[in-house]
RNA sequence: GCGGGUGUAACUCAGUUGGUAGAGUCACAGCCUUCCAAGCUGUUGGUCGCGAGUUCGAGUCUCGUCGCCCGCUCCA
């Protein structure tokens, strides 16, 4: 068994281009930084893992589908805290690389230095402006020139300049680049006219088109508390690096769900969620000794959160969260209760008990989770006197399911090939290839990770038999002709 | 964002002190082939990431820029 080791991702990378899995986007014009395209067998393997993924979380009498809107009311976001924590001015020491919040900063400043600060503000003012803020008491003027230093850009090269911000770490003056926002959240505009009015963002995740519809799936489904709404859907963040083939993208897929409970009986279901959806990748063909549970130190707890873990795969630069599981108490529903004004809470007839429920959140990245798939699945195999690459997905997963072979192209073997091809292609993704040496036609199936090759020989035109290769095993088994239908789907899910 | 590395055909790479680009693989068209790559013939495909500069002349030197990889930072 070949291990994942250093050039192994160049190599994924390498044959995902080569054989139509993952492209960089926009790559005939220098590429788009964090954006690829998936190609089409990736979006196969794409639309697999989503569908493997939905049938596994949806076909159950408590979980309800839903898709929302990309778009959505800006409200949305001040609710959930994304507007307030997305907007972080960042600033960085030129002489020592030290990075710094800029507003953390002047909070950490002395009485003195602030001062400074507030005097060098004073001298940006000019006329009536001056006179009102000289007139100020000397705290409410350090308040004023914080606010301008922190948020206009424009004071903060001024004040800069004058050599009064000392960067903590190696006392230099004067040495900080300007201050960058890193608002996470894209923006943009509804309408023709571009001002701050109508200003929209781009979902930074899918979680909070569940909980603005909690009341609407709750009241069109007639479901009770323990019930979960699932979604899959794009996400969008401006992250300041990106990072790693598909795992640190600027627009990725998410596969979550958000589990509504009592209270009270959250930790609980946080324990069973965590256990059945690490069971899932395990389902999906993923290696246990690959994956862990790491759960987060609560001093690290995002803003919503009670309780969180990771579900990690060791990539070949390390460990990497493909999924996380969070217990987000009642915070964003009770968030949405008060930037709304709607009720969200939830009757309970058997007990008269009214209250807003808790929320488990499992939210598993979809482009993180298919590049875990591929990592896990890439193999190069030694045999005798070459090495056999091998993506060995689990053929729920894989692309293509089977692939129709004539051992070669005469005596009418692709006339059959091609009436079976043409079958199968009713129920399964499935892949004619009638060119070259069998074996390299094999070769060219193991390295998409096609499951199964149907080959047409001599003796199925005698007595209606084919022979049935296995990928992984690269043994062969002959059945009859009619059942190859039957065969694979038992296989296949 | 910082530092280091890197960018030549779809893929992996070669290209000598600057003189208008090569190989293998792949792909395609034939031939040959009765079960595990690399048999034969032929063909397509690159203004050497992009843009300036130096030079009579730059893939080869300089600067800028973009992408990718590694480390740091960041990851609400």
């Amino acid at each position: 068994m070949a291990k994942p080791q250093q050039g192994t991702l160049e190599k994924i990378v390498s044959l995902a281009k080569r054989r139509g899995f993952i492209f960089q986007s926009s790559e005939i014009y220098g590429g788009l930084n964090g954006c690829w395209d998936y190609g089409p067998l990736g979006v196969e393997l794409l639309n697999n893992v989503k569908s493997s993924w939905w049938r596994f979380m949806t076909y159950r009498d408590n979980i309800e589908g839903l898709d929302a809107s990309i778009l959505m009311h800006p409200r949305v976001w001040e609710a959930s805290g994304h507007v307030e924590n997305f907007t972080d001015p960042m600033i960085d020491c030129k002489q020592c690389k030290s990075r710094y919040r800029l507003d953390v900063l002047f909070e950490s400043f002395n009485e003195k230095r602030q001062k400074k600060v507030a005097k060098a503000y004073a001298e940006l003012l000019e006329g009536s402006a001056r006179e009102e803020y000289d007139a100020k008491p000397r705290e409410e003027q350090i308040e004023i020139s914080g606010d301008a230093l922190v948020n206009d850009s424009a004071v903060f090269e001024k004040i800069n300049a004058a050599d009064v911000l000392a960067c903590p770490s190696c006392g230099s003056t004067g040495t900080f680049t300007l201050p960058r926002k890193f608002n996470l959240m894209f923006k943009t505009h509804v309408g023709p006219v571009e001002d701050a009015s109508n200003v929209v963002f781009l979902r930074p995740e899918t979680a909070q088109g569940i909980f603005v519809n909690f009341q609407n799936v709750f009241q069109a489904t007639r479901q009770k508390v323990p019930f979960g709404i699932a979604q899959i859907g794009k996400a969008f963040r401006n992250e300041i690096n990106t990072k790693n083939f598909l795992f640190r993208t600027r627009e990725f897929e998410q596969m979550e769900m958000q589990f509504f409970v009592k209270p009270g009986t959250d930790d609980e279901w946080f324990e069973r969620w965590r256990e059945d959806r690490l069971q899932w990748f395990i389902d999906c063909g993923m290696k246990k000794e690959k994956l862990r549970l790491e759960p987060h130190p609560e001093d690290k707890l995002a803003h919503y959160a009670k309780a969180a873990v990771d579900i990690e795969y060791e990539f070949p630069f390390g460990w990497g969260e493909i999924e996380g599981i969070h217990n987000r108490t009642d915070f964003d529903l009770k968030r949405h209760e008060e930037y709304s004004g709607k009720s969200m809470e939830y009757y309970e007839t058997e007990t008269e008990e009214k209250f807003v429920p808790y929320v488990i959140e499992t939210s598993a990245g979809a482009s993180r989770s298919l590049m875990a798939f591929l990592v896990d699945a890439y193999e190069e195999e030694e045999l005798e006197k070459e090495t056999r690459t091998v993506m060995r997905f689990h053929p729920s997963l894989a692309p293509f399911k089977a692939a129709v072979l004539p051992l070669v192209n005469r005596d009418g073997m692709d006339e059959i090939g091609e009436k079976l091809h043409k079958d199968l292609q009713k129920s399964f993704k499935v892949f004619y290839d009638d060119s070259g040496s069998i074996g390299r036609r094999y070769r060219r199936q193991d390295e998409i990770g096609t499951p199964y090759c149907i080959t047409i020989d001599s003796d199925t035109l005698e007595d209606q038999t084919v022979t049935i290769r296995n990928r992984d095993s690269m043994e062969q088994e002959r059945i009859p002709l009619e059942k190859v239908k039957a065969y694979l789907a038992e296989r296949i899910v």
